[in-house]
DNA sequence: CAAAAGTTGACTGAAACAGTGGGGTATCAG
DNA sequence: CTGATACCCCACTGTTTCAGTCAACTTTTG
């Protein structure tokens, strides 16, 4: 099992996604600025959400990323599913056979454990975690910093700051 | 977060000493034969488990290794923190500043699944594996496919067919 | 058409994992 | 005393994955 940035971007990627989901389609670079999150990595990211039908693309300008479901019907497990190989915590991929064929003494330890974390993970939506408060706060706080690129006039100088840091 | 093999071959030899206990201190060499470790990885892990005092050493003939404390007492969490840097799986160490210093979008659900898996793995203790009857039943086949190198005399033509497999 | 966006693939440095090897040192049986 | 047995310690290595970069595409819109 394994759980590193690459689970955890995806998520935080979706969430970003699925909370400025209403101003229509989000781009990476967007997504990059406010999570912090290298844009080449975000796309190897999408590429795999795209696969797994997480999210779908508009190509061309004014383009982006849409979800590709409903933020209900979107647990987090899938995700990290989409991204990472599996939440499974066993050696043998739930086989039982890592002992030259034979089951291990601790198999049934991490299969216990794997259906913990899956069922908890699983239990989780997209929108379960936009309702919570500190999640809102957070994110307006971010769009602030980045201050919404969108809505105003596009300023050349403003722009070139945000690019050079 | 990672699990990996290191983890569960500590558990996984942390239980078979729990359960060869009666018959004295275990030397690493049986264990690596039982469950099919490698020998200098398990001195490895074992240096990490001692000074954790999970074990406690008896060096020389008839020596090897024996519990540090009562196997109820033993936590699956803690033969994992011993030998792993940790089980938590936010980036940020539970600091809440992974992005520039401040909390990131998915900190709390992280957070969460942290503890989730640590309640999980430490409300579970060797004695309530040992307990488990596929495990008892596992050991007895693998104590049987190794013969029981104490008990009766020792064979040359046997040894010599165990190291050469 | 040109610019904005997504798409794809190859590539990289760093870190961790899993394991090897070789030299020790304490202890006990004979 | 001596040598075998076991733990102890450290340096090293091949492989894999992560996290990220770079460059060359294609598609779509204004
Ligand atoms: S983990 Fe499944 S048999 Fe060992
Ligand atoms: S994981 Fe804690 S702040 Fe991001």
């Amino acid at each position: 099992m394994r759980l590193t940035t690459k689970g955890r971007y995806a998520v935080t990627a979706l969430l970003d996604l699925a909370i400025h989901a209403d101003q229509g389609p989000v781009n990476l670079a967007d997504i990059s600025r406010r999570q912090g999150i290298s844009l080449s990595y975000l796309e190897q990211l999408f590429a795999k959400l795209r696969r797994s039908e997480l999210v779908c693309s508009i190509r061309g300008p004014g383009g982006g990323y849409r979800l590709g479901r409903k933020p209900q019907s979107i647990r987090i497990a899938q995700i990290i599913d989409a991204v990472n190989e599996s939440v499974d915590a066993t050696k043998c991929q739930g086989k039982g056979n890592c002992q030259q064929g034979e089951t291990c003494l601790t198999h049934h330890l991490w299969q216990d454990l794997s259906e913990q974390i899956h069922d908890f993970l699983g239990s989780i939506s997209l929108s379960d975690l936009i309702a919570r408060s500190e999640i809102k706060r957070i994110a307006q706080q971010q769009d602030k910093r980045h201050e919404m690129l969108t809505p105003p006039e596009l300023d050349g100088a403003r722009i070139a700051a945000t690019f050079l840091q």
